[in-house]
DNA sequence: ACACGATATCCATTATATCGGAATTTCTAT
DNA sequence: ATAGAAATTCCGATATAATGGATATCGTGT
């Protein structure tokens, strides 16, 4: 790998091998990782692989998250501009053509925020199983002609328009019109704070 | 290493891939693993190194611990579809209209996330003011001409492109076109529990 | 100061993680 | 069915993780 921003598990490594009092060659005993390996993890020499980390954690008996110090475990990368080309732009396409979704959000938002791009073709519709509890859906209408139903009732579209609703029970998003219709549909999921 | 009795977190990684509707294509762009190695890692063939899980982390987006187990969820309160028509979207417009921002989101959302369909004329800027630490924009183009400058870059968009960038860092929006530009702008708040 | 045992690092060798391109399989469409 | 495209798996080449023995460093007495 060109670039390496992951964290630095070699102190932590460290750390937790003094306070059990263990010399280099004890703990070697212990996880069956080499003295020399383990000498370079915790400088920050070596790229331990995973067999090699869990050997550790488990001849140490911490657990496997410990080894990323301070709990934070994603950070936030994107220091520039990201550019998401549209050929890396991910997609999902219905069996039947019926319709099509362009993923907007970023892969490390799924389960927390989405969006997406919407097009049914005429006369259509998008069916969806419902979400986790507590997930909230808002479509913008690009077009007129689409109708958003879920169990609690139906609503129609026009231009600019937007519905919010429960998402966490069956729905689904009709285009009763004779164009492919467009929206803009953002997932919420519940973000229990 | 001779034994590895380690957990197997190729199909957690697979999983979380395919729920996010990447090819191996993809993640290895996303995550600057190569697709091979993906493969061979989600079928157990290879022990990756910790740079390597730390990175598929940061890509998919999930915490290092969800490797080894996994589990979430909670839930809330029951509605009916909400309807915003047109005339009760809010709308931002610039003294000298040189931009219009449509509210889509949720006032209850505010200051954790919000969305916005933002218009540019030709030649004209949306110039914003840093927003609080940790927030994140994700600008979708649905025009050519658009250019997002921030403190630590630009970078210039095509129709159907998103850029993804800080935002509590001074950052502007112009239209280097002749036409009147559209696109989605999504304000992220950092949400840190 | 000087040893001397204990511990950690260096070095050459081996094993394998990782990569890019080719071959294969899977999917989609006609 | 069959062709084409897309996605995944296979394969040879390379970089590097991992090892065991040799060397260096540290610590603790005397």
């Amino acid at each position: 790998m060109e670039v390496n921003n992951a964290p630095k598990i070699g102190p932590v490594l460290q750390k937790e091998r003094k306070e059990r009092h263990l010399t280099l060659d004890r703990l070697a005993a212990l996880s069956g990782v080499s003295r020399s390996m383990l000498s370079q993890i915790e400088r920050g020499e070596a790229n331990p692989t995973f067999a090699v980390l869990w050997s550790l954690t488990q001849a140490l008996g911490i657990d496997f998250s410990q080894l990323i110090a301070g709990g934070i475990t994603h950070q936030r990368k994107a220091e520039a501009i990201e550019l998401v080309t549209l050929a890396l732009t991910p997609e999902i396409k219905s069996p039947d053509g019926a319709w099509r979704l362009r993923i907007l959000s970023s892969p490390a938002l799924a389960g927390r925020v989405e969006w997406y791009e919407v097009e049914i073709a005429p006369g259509s519709k998008l069916q969806s199983a419902p979400h986790a509890p507590g997930t909230f859906e808002h479509l913008t209408a690009y077009t007129d002609g689409l109708l958003v139903e879920t169990e609690l009732g139906r609503q129609e579209l026009l231009t600019g328009e937007t519905a919010r609703y429960r998402a966490d029970i069956g729905h689904e998003i009709t285009n009763g019109g004779t164009e492919t219709a467009r929206a803009l549909m953002v997932v919420l999921y519940d973000q229990e704070a």
